[in-house]
RNA sequence: CGGGGCGUGGCGCAGUUGGCUAGCGCGCGCGGUUUGGGACCGCGAGGUCGGAGGUUCAAGUCCUCUCGCCCCGACCA
């Protein structure tokens, strides 16, 4: 390929609000360009590599025993109401009707339409496992667009379901989990597996492969062993060396002229610790539900956890003034302690952290201005609905393991669910003929990549101040050539080298511009294919060519009849 | 949806107490001199100043509405 031929050119100047590093390199380097927002364009060096990575995921899927097909971008809404995603995921679906009035969606994930293809089939246990893919254009409306490629509102991915029984999933998610390990490997990104939360997918367990990158959305903790997960899922040791009291003291109400803050609190009722301390966190849920969290001072809410231990997908902090009108309580000084009386036609729901169940003589408010609790005791004071684990981890804090918590930021390139019977309990008729011939559903699990996130991701890790460095294996070609000035001697050996790099297998760009060196060398390392080389009269008189690798500094002079060796030689260095 | 910033040739920007044919750099085209880390000279093409309405003798500049973009948050596979 010329590269004065190729559709997409680099810039000089660059975009002054493009902050993130991926989005910046392949808009400079003409691999993307924006449409509108969180919509882009593949440019043609762009879409190579998108290719590439798309090539990588099909072989390593196709070698797991996964099945690429096709489906349709359009989904019948009904099949969304059978799910009731249409409203759990009405924040992102993107909807559309024919000239007749029928709707569809257009599909941000594919989990009715492959649980409808099957179930248009009639599968027996004898085919199963089976496990469907395909890379498909997914719509999302996406409340903001950020980072060029990182989040977007239409991308490709590649999303797999596996059709099994029960007993076989286990094997069908380990094998998945494995296929993407190799992926990742060969694309050349160590990524982390984090246990992580399903959200509206469905499902007990999913988890997350996530590259490190400070511009990633990802927070998870690790403890530098065994123990990986997602901040919303992230469980830790909640013991703590405070001294704790043993006897139960009467339940008092005190004066408390203070301030709303937890810090307040903990100076007023000096020396007791925070950990004697109780917060209280009040929620209205999609079902105008009131949940009341109740956790200890030194804890923090995690909403994730919290919205799965009371059922429901969605909460929103309730405002001063409702607190107020509707709780009968006040801001700073609620309390779990009697609150349920005073509720206002809307349920109440008290869920408590289990970081309660050894706390003795809690403090907290009492439901008025400037008056606390004091000795609080859960069960003999107030009843949680529910008590669960709704903390949400911190770095410092350690693992079950003992260990201390990392905290670590990062992309979310691939996933992996477990839906189980999800979806095939919702939708009609998604059933194998078991051995006995009884009906029985099929269960079921998930497997997302995102290709142009994962291209993203890796732009992200591999760069430099110059520009992309691209792994050989996804790199748009592999080898760039340079040819300086227009002597014929330079031409002719270009050409040669070209057709006989091209002959070996190599995907060759050749900078024929009509431009000066240093403006080729500039580009050759914004671009950030794998190996310059670089014939000119100086190469030749020195008696060949000359060739780098992308990340190296230094060149070398290669005799024209020893390039493809030493090529060869020199790509098994690179990354 | 809340907070902040911003829309002026392809890109980056200047121009706002309203006033002349709306500028600059990069890029693009032509000619020339150059040729190992983004050269230089000359000539040239390219803009209904995001859109609509209004005020005015006069609007890129003031007013109203509107569309869009970026960042942070809420939300999110």
């Amino acid at each position: 390929m010329k590269y004065s031929k190729l559709f997409g050119r680099t810039s000089k100047t660059e975009g002054s609000d493009l902050k993130v590093t991926s989005h910046r390199l392949l808009t400079q380097a003409g691999y993307i360009r924006e449409s509108v927002a969180g919509r882009y364009f593949l440019l043609p060096l762009g879409l190579k590599v998108h290719q590439k990575i798309s090539e990588i995921v099909k072989k390593h899927m196709d070698t797991a025993g996964a099945q690429e097909m096709v489906s349709p971008v359009l989904h019948p809404m009904e099949l969304w109401r059978e799910t009731n995603r249409d409203n759990a995921a009405g924040y992102e679906l993107m909807q559309i009707a024919d000239r007749r009035g029928a709707e569809f969606a257009l599909g941000g994930t594919g989990e009715e339409m492959f649980v409808d293809v099957v179930r248009k089939f009639n599968i027996s246990y004898r085919d199963l496992p089976f496990n469907i893919y395909q890379f498909g254009n997914k719509y999302r409306d996406e409340l903001r667009a950020r980072g060029g490629l990182l989040r977007v509102r239409e991308f490709v991915m590649k999303d797999a379901y596996s059709f099994s029984t029960e007993q076989q999933f286990e094997a069908e998610y380990q094998n998945m989990m494995d296929t993407y390990t190799r992926i990742f490997k060969e694309i050349g990104l160590s990524t982390s597996i984090a246990e992580a939360d399903g959200g509206y997918i469905g499902g007990d367990y999913c988890h997350e492969f996530i590259v490190d990158a400070d511009v990633g959305e990802s927070v998870y903790f690790t403890d530098g062993g065994e123990y990986i997960a997602h901040e919303d899922v992230a469980v830790f040791d909640k013991s703590h060396s405070d001294e704790v009291h043993t006897e139960l003291a009467d339940l008092t109400i005190v004066d408390a002229d203070r301030g709303t803050t937890m810090d307040d609190g903990l100076k007023l009722h000096a020396p007791a610790p925070m950990t004697r301390h109780i917060k209280n966190v009040v929620y209205i849920n999609e079902r105008q539900e009131i949940v009341l969290a109740c956790i200890r001072g030194d804890l923090d809410v995690n909403e994730t956890k919290l919205q799965k231990a009371a059922d429901c997908h969605h909460l929103t902090p309730l405002a001063e003034e409702q607190i107020a009108e509707w709780m009968g309580s006040k801001a700073g000084f609620i309390s779990a302690v009697g609150v349920r009386e005073t509720t206002n036609g809307h349920k109440l729901a008290i869920v408590a952290d289990n970081s309660l169940e050894g706390l003795v003589n809690g403090i907290s408010g009492a439901n008025q201005d400037k008056k606390d609790y004091i000795n609080i005791n859960m069960a003999r004071d107030f009843t949680p609905d529910i008590v669960a684990d709704i903390a949400l981890a911190r770095a410092g804090y350690t693992s079950t393991d003992g260990k201390e918590l990392q905290e670590r930021v990062g992309i979310e390139v691939g996933n992996i669910f477990q839906l189980g019977y999800h979806y095939t309990d919702l939708m009609d008729g998604a059933t194998y003929t078991d051995e006995d011939g009884t009906q029985k559903n099929l269960y079921m699990g998930c497997y997302g990549i995102g290709i142009g996130r994962t291209m993203a991701a890796i732009a992200e890790v591999y760069s430099d101040d110059n520009g992309l460095v691209w792994p050989l294996a996804v790199a748009p070609y592999q080898v760039y050539i340079a040819s300086l000035g227009d002597d014929s001697a330079v031409l002719e050996l270009t050409e040669s080298v070209y057709s006989d790099l091209t002959s070996a297998g190599y995907e060759v760009l050749h900078d024929d511009r009509d431009v000066r060196p240093g403006e080729k060398f500039a580009d050759a390392d914004l671009l950030g294919i794998p190996v310059r080389i670089v014939v000119s009269g100086r190469s030749i008189e020195a008696g060949g060519v000359e060739i780098k690798l992308r990340p190296d500094k230094d060149s070398q002079i290669v005799p024209s009849a020893n390039l493809e060796k030493t090529l060869k030689k020199e790509l098994k260095r690179h990354i």
